[in-house]
DNA sequence: TGTACATCAGTGAACGCGCGTTCACTGATGTAC
DNA sequence: TGTACATCAGTGAACGCGCGTTCACTGATGTAC
C-alpha cells in the first residue's frame, strides 16, 4: 500500500469514528459534516474526498454498527438450548443492544438515503445477515415450513421484537414502562413459541 | 360567535385541511408552512396567529388522524366474536388504515415536538384511548390479569403489531413482502392469542 | 342608527441562520530518467 | 541517489438555498356613547 492509500484509509478511518462518536453522543439528527471533518482533524472539503458525501459516511457507520450487533448477537448462549429460548435470547441480545446503543441502534432506521441513490446492495446483506440470525432457530421450531416462509416468517419476528422496543426506547408514542420492557418482549417470544408448538399440534 | 371568532375558526379549520392534504399527498418531511398557507389563502404569517407555531398545526393534524383511525377501529365487526378474533380485527383494522392513509400515519410517528415543548397532555390522551381498545379484548382473553399488566400487555401488542406494519411500509430496513403482510400480522395474533391460552391452561 | 375611537387578526417583506456541497488552489506523493 | 515534472488528496472560503419565524403596519371588527 503506497502512502497516498494509506492517508487515505487513516482519513477515512478517522472520520468514521468521529462520526460514530458523535451519532451516538448526540443523535443522527444533530450529525453536521462540520463538526464531523473538525474532529477527525481534516478540512471540510475532505469529507468528500474520502466519501461520496455525508449520507455515504453514515451509511458506513451503521455498517459498523450493524456489524457490531451481530457479534453481540452471536456470541454466547445464543447458538444453544432449545429453539425458543434460542429466539428468547436473541430477542433479549438486541434489546440489550439496543439498550447501550442507543442512537447508533436509532441511526440505523433513522437514516433515509436520498431518493436518487438508494442504499448499496452490500448493506442490505447486513440487513439479511442479521435476520437469517433469526431463521435459523425458526427451522427447527417449524420443521415443516419452506425457507422462503420462513424468511417471511423472521422478518415478521423482527418486525415485532423491534416495534415493541422502539416504541418504548424512541419515546415518540406511548410506550411501556422501560423497566418492564424486558420482561415483555420476553413474555410476546414465549407466547408465540407456545402457540406455535400448539397450532402445529393440532 | 363574533364575526372575528367566526373568521379564526374558519382560518383554523383551512390550515389544517390544507396541512392534512399536504401531508397526504407528500409526506411530514415535504411539509412548508409556505405551501399550506398559500393552499389555506392566507399570509405566511396567519399560521402564526392560528397556531403557535408549525409545529402545533402538525399535532392537530395528527389528532384528526387519531380520531379518524379510533373510528376506523371502533367499527363493524369489531366489537362482537371471541376475544382472538376482536385482535386480530384490530390489527388487520390497524393494517388497512395505514395502508390507506399512508402518510397521514406515518406522520403519528415521524413528528418529534421541539423539546421545549413536548406534546400537550390532550394529545397524549389520545394515544391513550388508542391503547384502551386493546387492553379491553385482553382483559376476556387473560382475566387474571391485573389492569395496570394488561395496560403494559397492550402497549407490547401494538408495539408489535406496528413494528410488523412499519417496518414493511416505511422501508427502511428490510421489510415483509407487502402482499404478505396482512397474513403473517394475522397469523402472528394468532400464536400469540394460541400461546397465552396454553400457557394459561398449564 | 350613526359616529369616533380602540383593538387585534391578518399581512408579507425581511430576518437570520443553518448547513451540505463545490471548486480554485497547493503541497505532499508518485513517476520517469 | 538525485532532479524535474505530474498527479491528485486535501484545503477552506464561498456558494446557494431552504425555510421557520418575526414585526411594523393596516384594515376589518368591536365598543362606547
Amino acid at each position: 500500500m503506497g502512502r497516498r492509500e494509506e492517508k487515505r484509509e487513516d482519513l477515512k478511518a478517522r472520520l468514521l469514528e468521529a462520526a460514530r462518536d458523535r451519532i451516538e453522543r448526540d443523535g443522527l439528527a444533530n450529525l453536521r459534516a462540520r463538526d464531523v471533518t473538525q474532529d477527525a482533524g481534516c478540512a471540510l472539503g475532505g469529507l468528500y474526498s474520502a466519501f461520496t458525501d455525508l449520507s455515504d459516511l453514515i451509511i458506513h457507520v451503521n455498517s459498523t454498527t450493524l456489524k457490531a450487533l451481530e457479534q453481540s448477537l452471536g456470541s454466547a448462549q445464543v447458538r444453544t438450548g432449545s429453539p425458543t429460548d434460542r429466539l428468547r435470547g436473541l430477542a433479549q441480545g438486541y434489546l440489550r443492544f439496543a439498550m447501550s446503543n442507543r442512537n447508533l441502534w436509532k441511526a440505523l432506521f433513522e437514516h433515509y438515503p436520498p431518493e436518487d441513490t438508494p442504499s448499496p446492495q452490500w448493506h442490505l446483506d447486513e440487513h439479511l445477515f442479521l435476520l437469517s440470525l433469526i431463521a435459523e432457530p425458526l427451522s427447527q421450531l417449524q420443521p415443516e415450513m419452506s425457507i422462503e416462509d420462513r424468511a417471511v416468517r423472521a422478518r415478521t419476528l423482527f418486525g415485532a421484537v423491534h416495534g415493541i422496543i422502539s416504541i418504548t426506547l424512541e419515546a415518540r408514542f406511548v410506550g411501556l414502562p422501560p423497566e418492564r420492557l424486558g420482561e415483555e418482549l420476553d413474555a410476546i417470544i414465549v407466547m408465540i413459541a407456545a402457540g406455535a408448538a400448539s397450532l402445529r399440534d393440532d
